[in-house]
DNA sequence: AAGTGGTCTAGACCACCAT
DNA sequence: TGGTGGTCTAGACCACTTA
């Protein structure tokens, strides 16, 4: 016979994704921040009356999809965005070195305009919403190698501005998780070869038509609501896009 | 107190990664085919003197790497290449209706050759080993979209001929896997923009010098030990290169 | 020393599949 | 019906961190 489950102890499938649902439900609420620990697993365990074995195999899951990071001896922490997890997880290029660096961002435009059909359809928006679109360009070992175009809604991020932004500290991830409450856990990305324009190729110093990476990302929040939208081309004469598929540590 | 473990209690660490090295072991070893059924966890827990949670924890781990895959009430089964297991974990192209469908492969040339740097530093050889050279034309809906040169180490496929190779079976890693007795177990790949030379723009049916996709992809089997060095070279046009990242069903 | 996560065990019951 | 994996529990001990 297993545990009870308050009053909610309806057949909603196993006990331990109702766990993992809880939590995440916590996670969005922001019942515990960024690199803040969350109840220990025996605490969870009388909360929820269940057993600490059930609570191990829901963490376990978030874990392994790096919402949450455990710390032998110390507790579980909330991820949270820096330097590391941008290098890890969000970051892909790299030089022939293959080691990864941080590259350094400059800010080339920031503007308020109207979403298009492409953005619309991305963000989970209908045409002509307002939305912020910003354009970056990244310097790597002192080359520039890659110019973002970032679209957000300006109905999640109704109060950034030019000085917020570039005031940011270090990751634009961190931005969104400290100011806004936007976690970012998850991306899904779209890449395909182009012809540099006349625009992006000055920035890039390469020759107007010269082959560029673009990626396509959407950004996702928990419960897989999308909160950035962002266009990358990436001169890649001398760096690569590095895909380490099921790679586990 | 834990079990005991055969003769072999040494501390090397805990004791279901130990279990799990020994499976992939025997997973090496082929004493399990693929597509077959390894022994039933209370029987490995026998085996092996563990309990039976331990045995499922390293399997836990087999199956989030995709060697293993477990049927409720059938049993865990080797992972065997496929169309579905292609799809769904090494062809990342697709058309503009983001469904994946299966590609058709016609080839260009089998050629042996030498191993030039490149080659010989991705299949962990030296300069002027033999290699088998193979290029493939890649169609989806009925167009030319990818050219794929192929290089597998002489020594590891000794009696590979054309013949062989025209008559495989759907994909060419159950090739590997079938008569080769490698599985493909993880890539890694590095992508980039290129300008398309003269031979694949006609192949391709795109001007010379017309932006395309190169993915340099090194295959690995157990204990990452390379196995084929490929150079796609794709027309994103129509298609891109879908990378969904951190993704658990 | 107290508290945390990490490992391991043992046993119960359930859901599913084959026969 | 018997065997398989899937879930859940309960308790012991270990390894690590912090105070």
């Amino acid at each position: 016979m297993h545990g009870t489950f308050e009053q909610n102890d309806l057949a909603l499938g196993p006990l331990y994704k109702r766990v993992k649902t809880l939590l995440v439900e916590g996670l969005a609420r922001g019942d515990w921040q960024p690199n803040g620990a969350i109840p220990s697993e025996s605490r969870l365990a009388e909360q929820y009356n269940v057993s600490i074995g059930t609570i191990r195999k829901a963490i376990d899951e978030l874990v392994a999809e790096k919402i949450l990071v455990r710390q032998q001896g110390r507790g579980t922490f909330v991820a949270a965005h820096g330097e590391d997890r941008f290098l890890y997880h969000f970051f892909h290029i790299v030089g022939s070195d293959r080691v990864k660096h941080f590259p350094v961002a400059k800010l080339l435009s920031f503007k308020k305009v109207r979403a298009d059909a492409l953005v619309a359809e991305r963000l989970g928006l209908t045409r002509n919403d307002r939305v912020i679109q910003i354009q970056n360009v990244l310097w790597l070992e002192g080359k520039a190698i890659e110019v973002d175009t970032i679209y957000l809604s300006s109905a999640l991020f109704a109060d950034l501005t030019r000085e917020i932004f570039v005031s940011r500290p270090s990751t634009i991830y961190q931005l969104y998780q400290v100011r806004y409450g936007l976690n970012v856990i998850r991306t899904t990305e779209r890449l395909r070869a182009a012809a540099a324009r006349a625009d992006e190729a000055a920035v890039l110093e390469i020759p107007e038509g010269a082959p560029v990476l673009e990626i396509e990302r959407i950004a996702f929040t928990y419960s897989d609501a999308p909160i950035e939208f962002r266009v990358s081309r990436v001169n890649t004469a001398q760096h690569v896009y590095l895909n380490d598929l099921d790679r586990m540590p």
